[in-house]
DNA sequence: CTGGGGAGGGGGCCC
DNA sequence: CGGGCCCCCTCCCCA
């Protein structure tokens, strides 16, 4: 009996001691798994910050966004003003900034509507990004328009990243992101007009040779990436940032925007940010003209007018490609390629064409450029490559050795060969180089005809249609062959016929007509 | 092919 | 000096 107690004793203790290790394990097992859980709770937890600090960065940047509509529906035009200047841009296109096109349009997305009107929404932040492209040189601006909210820092590193950066990046590196905006021609322009736009500021006048200089960065720039695009340039400047604040504009240039948000799509970034910043209306007419004229054609989404950009003929509509194109013609050209503006600039001296580059580089270039333009001077006392008139053209374009009486119709005319056009229609993606241009392109959206006819109903926009058009009614035909005698009231007509003379349409009319010369 | 109109580009002039 | 406007040229489209 004892040992049947002693026996169960030990079978109650060895009980006891494996219930004890059980319970251990299931502790172990337990205290392992709420490790684990644990783990994976914490772990969630940071997730769920992360995501919640994303969401607040969101949120912030979305009402950053806001604000600055509402609170500054014109922050994009401030932005786009002046930073620089060129054509552009947008941007380029400071003052400028209009003008040039954006190359690689791949900064531009093709279905991208050009459209200058409100509506689309640019973030802040690609403005700012833009912005910041644009302003090299003018890094204060940039900062102001981040100031506009900037509460969470990493929001504003998030978009400071950018901005910085970019002031400093290459513009001649990659694109393809929404900042390669800055990147188009524009862009370029944009930042040149700001450099423009510096340059007034710092008393000098915005002769010529501040066109150079603009003209200059660009090429060192974008035009690089434009070119290899290979597509049209889209002209799209955007200012820099530092100009944001400014509100100078180009002169010459009245902007007439009709734009009443700058605002909008992504368009508007383009344009905002590279045209239109330098060429806001200081008037706020509501004429937007900072936007970069840029034509969508196929897949190049920001094709600049590439269709009607013929520098040869002196009419670049403002794209990169143009700016491109016309610098590889003026290179053969004996009597400009020296002073290829493209070279000049990429020496960066800010000479004008009337002074003397700071550097043994830019002075050769800069020589080369006085001796083009003394050669122009020749030539206009001969009745050459400058516009006649009775003033003295002191001033002469970079590009084609073209005399003016004035360094700002020099900078007006020099935006034909940079392709800045910084007058945006806000009802139509169009853009001009010119305000006037605008103002008389409106009246195809208001259908004001002011010039109507004595002699019949008709009516027209401009006083050249009706003057032409009055040639019905005289029976006026001004355009005559000669080498027949037919004669044309369309000097288109006339052209199309000397082809039969010069061969061109030989295949369809045999020389057997006797008008071969 | 011709006639005619729409519209953009750009230079010059005037205020 | 700068802006506005005029004028001309040119291209494009359509009937």
């Amino acid at each position: 009996m004892a040992n049947c107690i002693v026996f169960h004793t030990q079978i109650a203790s060895v009980l006891e001691v494996l219930a004890n290790a059980a319970v251990a394990d299931i502790c172990k097992l337990v205290d392992d798994d709420y490790a684990v859980f644990r783990l994976e709770i914490t772990q969630s937890q940071k997730e769920n910050r992360t995501l919640r600090r994303k969401l607040q960065l969101l949120e912030l940047k979305v009402a950053r966004e806001r604000a600055e509509r509402t609170i500054r529906p014109s922050s994009v035009k401030i932005l786009d003003r002046y930073r620089g200047m060129a054509r552009g841009d947008g941007n380029l296109t400071g003052g400028h900034r209009s003008f040039v096109k954006p190359a690689r349009h791949n900064t531009w997305r093709g279905d991208q509507p050009i459209n200058v009107d409100e509506g689309s929404g640019t973030s802040a932040q690609n403005v700012i990004v833009i912005e910041s492209a644009d302003t090299e040189a003018a890094g204060p601006g940039v900062k102001q328009e981040r100031s506009e909210g900037e509460e969470d820092p990493q929001h504003s590193s998030d978009i400071q990243t950018g901005a910085p950066h970019i002031v400093t990046e290459d513009l001649t590196t990659t694109p393809a992101q929404p900042r390669d905006i800055s990147r188009t021609p524009n862009a370029v322009l944009k930042s040149e007009t700001e450099t423009l736009t510096r340059l007034r500021r710092l008393g000098c006048p915005p002769t010529p040779r501040s066109e150079y200089l603009l003209y200059g960065n660009q090429s060192h720039r974008t035009v690089l990436s434009h070119r290899d695009s290979g597509d049209a340039l889209q002209t799209g400047n955007d200012p820099t940032c530092s100009y944001a604040t400014e509100t100078e504009k180009i002169p010459g240039d009245v902007p007439v925007g009709l734009d009443t948000n700058p605002i909008r799509g992504d368009w508007n970034l383009y344009s905002s940010s590279v045209y239109s910043e330098g060429f806001l209306d200081k008037k706020g007419d509501g004429l937007v003209v900072d936007e970069v004229t840029v034509k969508e054609e196929g897949d190049d989404p920001l094709t600049w007018n590439a269709d009607q950009t013929h520098l040869g003929e002196g009419q670049s509509q403002g794209n990169t490609s143009d700016f491109l194109d016309y610098r590889e013609s003026l290179e053969p050209n004996p009597n400009i390629a020296t002073h290829s503006p493209l070279h000049a600039l990429r020496d960066r001296n800010p000479v004008s064409t009337s002074m003397a580059p700071s550097d043994s580089h830019g002075r050769i270039l800069f020589d080369q450029v006085l001796n083009s333009n003394d050669k122009a001077r020749v030539q206009a006392g001969e009745g050459g490559a400058t516009s006649g008139g009775t003033k003295e053209k002191r001033f002469f374009c970079m590009f084609c050795n073209k005399g003016f009486n004035c360094p700002q119709k020099v900078e007006i005319h020099q935006r034909v060969h940079v392709g800045v056009k910084p007058f945006s229609c806000s009802q139509c993606q169009m853009r001009f180089s010119q305000a006037w241009n605008l103002k008389i392109h409106q009246r195809v959206h208001t259908g004001e005809k002011p010039y109507s006819c004595s002699q019949c109903h008709m009516s027209f926009a401009q006083t050249c249609n009706l003057k032409r058009h009055q040639r019905v009614h005289t029976g006026e035909k001004p355009y005559s062959c000669p080498q027949c005698e037919k004669r044309f009231s369309h000097q288109h007509q006339l052209k199309m016929h000397l082809k039969v003379h010069t061969g061109e349409r030989a295949q369809y009319y045999p020389q057997t007509s006797g008008h071969e010369s």
